[in-house]
DNA sequence: TCCTAAGCGAGACGGTACGTCTTGTCTTCCA
DNA sequence: TGGAAGACAAGACGTACCGTCTCGCTTAGGA
C-alpha cells in the first residue's frame, strides 16, 4: 500500500512477466513437460531463489497467463452473446487463437501438460455451462440428459475442434473453426433440448 | 515355439501379470502420476533391474494393458457392427467400463496421467474413424465439415461422458451411458452427413 | 575471489573437509576397495549429488589429499637436502607417517586400492627421479644402468620398506624406517654409479 | 575317480582352458578391471552359469594361471640354483616372459588389476625368503637388517625392474633384465650381511 | 542299445551401486 | 530489504554387473 510497497509491486510485475516469457518461449521451443525450473530461470535470467520467492511451480507460471485469457473471454461473453448467439465468447476465443497461434499449438497440442489442458477444460466449462443451466431451465418439460454431461460433452468437443483446427493445413480463418464447432454443437444441444430457445425446435 | 522358450515365457508372463496388478493398485491408492518405479517394484516384490529388463518405463507397463482393451472392442466392434448400430463398440466399452469401474475412475480421470488419456483416445479414434470415412463416403454429396475434426469431436465428447458416467451417483447402467452418448453424437452427425444411412435417429 | 565467492569457498571447504574425513574413517574400517559412494555420503551426512558436485568419484576425494602430501614433501626435500642426504624427504616421510600410522596403514596395505599406491608411487618417482638423474650426470664415466629402471627399483623397494615398517611389531621409529631403507638402496646406488658423490657409504 | 569322472574332467578341462584364453584375451584387449563376467562368457562362448559353477570370480579364473607359473619357477629354481647364483629363478623368470611379453605386459602394468600384482609378488616372496633366511643363518654375527623387510625391498624391486625391461625401448634380452635386477640387488644384499656366503664381503 | 547322471546353454531374477537429473530450501552477500 | 548466486538435501531415474536360480538339451559312460 505504501509508495514503497508501489515501488516493489512494479518490480514484481516485471519479474513476473519474465518469467511468463520465458515459460512460454519455452515451451514453444520444448514443450511443456520437458521444461525444468533450471531453464525457466536460466532464460528469464532470475536466480532460482527469486521464481520460488514467486511461484511454487511452474504450473503456478502458466496458470497467471490462463487466468488472463478466462477474463478476457468473459468480457467477450458479457459483451457480446445474445439469443442467436448464445456462445458468443467461442468466436473471441477463436478469434485470440488466431493472433497467438504457435502459442496454442504449443498449449493444446500433447506437448502442452495436463496441467495446461485441465486449465483451459474448466475455463470452458464456466462459460458453457451457465449457458446450457439457463436453456434448460426455460424449457417446459425437462430435460432427458443431464446438465453436467452435457456440458463436458460440448467442453471436450470443442477442445478437440480447436487443436484440429490449429493443425488444419492450409490454415483456416476463425470464423471456420467457429462454424465447425457450432455446427457440430447444436444439433446435438438443439435436439436435446438445450437449444436457444427462439431459434426453433 | 520351443519347450524352452515356453518355460521362460510362463515366467516372463507372471512378471509382467505381477506388475500390471501392482501398477493398477497404485494408481487407485495414489494417481499415476505420483507413482514411481520404485514403488511398483517394491508393491510387485521385483527387481528394479527385472522391471527394466521388461519395460522402457511404467507407461509401457499400462500400454500393455490398453493394448489388450483395444483387442477386445475391436472384436466387438466387428462382431456386432450394424447399420442401425455402427458404433457398436460403444456398447461393449461401457460393459467392459462397468466391470472396473475404479479401474477406469483411475485411469480416465485427471488420476491418469496424459499417457493413459493418449493411449485410450487413440484407441477410440481408431474405432470411429472408419465408421465415419465409410458413412461419409456413401453420401451423393460431398459433406461439409473435415473427417477429421468430427472423429476428434467424437471422440472428446466420448471421454467427457464416459468420465461423467463413471463418477455419477447414483450409479448408472451401462446402458445409460451409451445412450447419452448416442443421444448427442447421433444428431450432430445426422445434420453433417455422417448419419448412419436413412435407418437411425 | 570476491567476497561472495570466499563465503561459497568456506562453506565448500568444510563439506570437502567432511568428506575426506568421511573416507579416511572408512579406510580404516573397511578398506578403500569396499566403499561405495553410498557409503560415504551417509557418514559425512551430506546428499549424494552434493557429492558428485565435488569430485567425480571416491578416486578424486582420496587425491586432494595426497596433493597436499606432495607438496609437503616436495618442501621438505627443498630444505633439507645436501649432499650428505640428497634424499632427505624419505625422513620427513616417515615422520609424517609415524603421526599418522592408522592412515598410512589402510593407505598403503592391500586395504588401501591400487588407486593409492599408484599415486603414491608417482609421489615417490616425481622425488627420487631428480636426485639419481643428477648424480649420474656428475660421473665421468656413463652409468652402466638406465635411469629409469634405477627409479623404479628405489621407489618400489621404498614402498616395501614403509609397507613393513608400518606393520612392525614392536613399533618402530621413523629414522629406522629411514635407516633401513637407506641402508638397502645405497649400496646399491653406490655401486652402480649414482652414489651421493664420494661422501657417504 | 570313476571313468565317468575322468570323462567329465576331460570335459571340465577343455571348458577351463576355454575361460582361461578368453580371460587373457581379453586382458591383452582391454584390461583386466575393465572385464566383466559378462565378456569372459561370451568371448568363451559358454553359459554364465557354466563359469559359476567353475569360478567364484574372474580372480579365480586367473589364479589357476598363476599357480602354473608358480609351479614352473619353483622347478627352475630347484633345478639351477647355485652358490654363484642363489636367485636362479629369476632368469628363468625373465625367459618366460621374454615369450610371453604381451600377456605379462597385460598382467604387470597398472592394466593388470591388483590381484594380479598380488599374486605375484606373493609368488615371488615365497621364492626369495627363503634364499635370504639361509643366507642369513649361515652368518656368524646377526645381520642388522629384518629378513621381512629386505624380502619385501628385494620383492618389489623384481616387480619394478621386470615391468620396465617390459616397456623397455628397444627390447631386451632376458639376461640383460636379469643383469640389471642382480646388479642392483646384490649390493644391497652384500653389504648387509645377505650375500651368497662364498663370493667374498 | 538304451538309460541316466553330468556338463552345459539359455536366460530370468533379486540385488547393489553407479552417475545424472530435478526439485525446493537455505544461507550469504550485494545494490 | 528484496533479489542474485548457488550450495545443499532429498530422492527418482535408467544402466551395469553381480551371483543365484531354474529349466531342458546333449552326451558319454555303464546297464
Amino acid at each position: 500500500m505504501s509508495a514503497k510497497t508501489a515501488v516493489s509491486d512494479r518490480r514484481v510485475v516485471r519479474t513476473r512477466q519474465t518469467l511468463r516469457d520465458a515459460l512460454i518461449g519455452l515451451i514453444l521451443e520444448k514443450g511443456y513437460d520437458a521444461i525444468t525450473v533450471h531453464d525457466i530461470v536460466q532464460r528469464a535470467n532470475i536466480a532460482r531463489s527469486t521464481f520460488y520467492a514467486h511461484h511454487g511451480s511452474k504450473e503456478s507460471v502458466l496458470l497467471d497467463g490462463v487466468g488472463a485469457l478466462r477474463d478476457f473471454l468473459a468480457q467477450a461473453q458479457r459483451d457480446q452473446r445474445s439469443a442467436a448467439a448464445p456462445l458468443a465468447f467461442i468466436r473471441a476465443f477463436f478469434e485470440h487463437a488466431d493472433g497467438h497461434r504457435d502459442l496454442y499449438r504449443a498449449l493444446m497440442g500433447d506437448g502442452g501438460g495436463a496441467v495446461v489442458n485441465r486449465a483451459l477444460r474448466q475455463m470452458f466449462v464456466r462459460l458453457i455451462r451457465p449457458v446450457l443451466v439457463e436453456a434448460a431451465g426455460a424449457r417446459k418439460r425437462p430435460i432427458a440428459l443431464p446438465v453436467e454431461a452435457v456440458t463436458g460433452f460440448a467442453t471436450e468437443g470443442l477442445m478437440a475442434v480447436v487443436t484440429w483446427w490449429l493443425e488444419a493445413k492450409p490454415r483456416l480463418p476463425p470464423a471456420e473453426g467457429e462454424r465447425i464447432y457450432l455446427q457440430l454443437i447444436e444439433p446435438a444441444l438443439a435436439k436435446n433440448g438445450f437449444a436457444p430457445p427462439p431459434a426453433g425446435v
